[in-house]
RNA sequence: CGGGGUAUAGCGUAGUCCGGUUAGCGCGCCUGCUUUGGGAGCAGGAGGUCGGGUGUUCGAAUCACCCUACCCCGACCA
């Protein structure tokens, strides 16, 4: 057990915690409900960047940038949006401050004639832009996303799950017909399933939300759920189809080709710092942070081990070519040379922050040419040949990014069960886990479950067959199967 | 926002009920020597407005009131 470490037996929610702070990913900051997110777990949100933006672009969508600000009338503009989003918004009234009698004050003659919102999602000024950029239906489709910030003030905040401030990508795309918006919001979900499948190792769950889980504005909304080591379902990523709401609210217009004007149809679909809340639920074990190689900042760390300096100048020479021909695949090398910290100190560090690999090389090892590779995944330990271990590391990286991935699919796999009557289900939830019952579509009936269980319905699965059955509350007929789970 | 809890050195804490020496301990930090294949040992040393404010008192970490932050449980939500 590692010093000053919750297991996820004991506390989970403190293991969690602990498991943020020791990796030195986030801490809470002065300002309530906001994080400062440090130097390594910003790390791996440039490495989500990296290569979300780059499939966004192979998707044929480019970024742009809108501003933080949304003018108040806005928000009214959209029935339903204003509704979902008015209990969480922070407003700029004032523009300036003065030196008053008990220090700095704000300066009630400058206050905002129309107040601003600052912005917990981006639709409303999006398609205010929209409006001015659409004529015809050669100007369509816009595939545009954000990397931005947005502020939602949350009552019960945790690193990064849940925090006031976040950041996130947001993409706005706007197309004139139905079936291509629709078409869009899926491909967008595939998108986000894949990567939280082939880059976090974190097995999804596709589907679409029930009408009390939809987006305020929306007219469907997709959504990946994944699920966490204590049986809770976390919503990894949403994409939603936003019909013609916006365009009616916003006034979006194009002439068509037949010379008619035509409402925009839309879609938007964000994925946040959340991810790495998944990542870590997902992987984490009661040593630290387990990370998958694909994004973890550092992928293999080399410590040495030695008595005196010229074994460490020993080493170190011996230690270039390793570094340098894993970097010549891609992969990233530190080389902890600190002669402030003992190797065993600097092992246990480097197991709590999650680092794949690491590589120990002591005099024995320059004598006998050899090498010593631990693995964070299994924390097992093999000595192997110097000679050619470029190879045998890139293998190993593969290997356990796809053990992460079998490992929480079999998670997954072990704490989802199909479920009939309502007394099982009343036990079941208790258990964990991902539930699968029928419903009998009503909001009402969902309503009810939520309320006597805390269970809500994470996702009407995609592709999922048509079954008979009865709903699992009322008794009333059901055709499909929908996922119940508590959730974050 | 409701209910409960916590706040003492960078971190973890004792002391608080029942007010009274110089606020104690562990980790970490600094210096030196010995160490280095799983969180080193010894010796010496630095570090505290006891979360903030107001009050009670000869005297407050300790009692009262107010405020703030964080944690847990609810309601709300990515």
């Amino acid at each position: 057990m590692a010093k000053n470490f919750s297991t996820r037996e004991e506390n989970y929610s403190q293991w969690y915690n602990d498991i943020v702070k020791h990796a030195e990913l986030a801490e809470n900051s002065a300002v309530r409900g906001s994080m400062v997110i440090k130097p390594y777990g910003y790390a791996i949100w440039e490495n989500m960047q990296k290569v979300l933006d780059q499939m966004f672009k192979d998707t044929g969508h480019e970024n742009a940038y809108f501003p933080l600000f949304i003018p108040k009338s806005f928000f009214s503009k959209e029935a339903d949006h204003v509704e979902g989003f008015a209990k969480e918004c922070a407003v700029v009234t004032h523009y300036r401050l003065r030196n008053g009698e008990d220090g700095i004050e704000v300066d009630p003659d400058a206050k905002l004639d129309e107040e601003l919102i600052v912005r917990p999602t981006s639709e409303t000024i999006i398609w205010d832009t929209y409006r001015k950029w659409v004529q015809s239906y050669r100007d369509l489709p816009i595939l545009v996303n954000q990397w931005a910030n947005v502020v939602r003030w949350e009552m019960r905040t945790r690193l990064f799950l849940r925090t006031a401030e976040f950041l996130w990508q947001e993409g706005h795309t706007a197309h004139a017909t139905e079936k291509e918006a629709v078409a869009e919001a899926k491909q967008m979900l595939e998108v986000y399933a894949d990567f939280a499948e082939q880059w976090m190792a974190v097995p999804v769950l596709k589907g679409t939300k029930s009408p009390n889980e939809r987006f305020a504005g929306a007219l469907d909304t997709y959504c990946i759920e994944a699920m966490m080591q204590d049986g809770k379902a976390l919503q990894a990523g949403t994409s939603h189809f936003l019909g013609q709401n916006f365009a009616k609210a916003f006034d979006v217009k194009y002439l068509s080709k037949e010379n008619k004007q035509e409402f925009v149809w839309a879609t938007s679909w964000g994925v946040s710092t959340r991810l790495i809340g998944a990542l870590i639920m997902a992987h984490s074990d009661d040593k630290g942070l387990v990370l998958p190689p694909k994004l973890a900042p550092i992928q293999v760390v080399i410590v040495p081990i030695y008595r005196k300096t010229e074994q460490l100048d020993e080493i170190s020479e011996k230690v270039q070519g390793i570094i340098k021909a894993l970097r010549a695949k891609g992969i990233s090398v530190k080389f902890d040379s600190r002669d402030t910290h003992k190797p065993g100190f600097k092992f246990a560090e480097y197991e709590y922050k999650g680092v794949p690999v690491r590589l120990g090389i002591g005099p024995r090892d320059l004598e006998n040419g050899t090498v010593e590779v631990a693995r964070r995944d299994t924390l097992t330990k093999e000595v192997m040949d110097m000679e050619g271990i470029e190879d045998k590391i890139e293998a190993l990286l593969a290997e356990i990014q796809e053990n992460l991935f079998t490992k929480a699919a079999a998670f997954r796999e072990d704490n989802s069960r199909k479920v009939d009557t309502w007394d099982e289900f009343l036990v079941e939830i208790e258990k964990g886990g991902f539930l699968y019952a029928h419903w009998d579509g009503s909001p009402e009936t969902e309503q009810k479950i939520k309320d006597l269980t805390k269970a809500t319905i994470r996702a009407i699965p995609l592709g999922e067959e048509v079954e008979e059955g009865k709903c699992i509350y009322t008794g009333n007929p059901s055709t499909k199967r929908v996922v119940f789970a508590r959730s974050y």
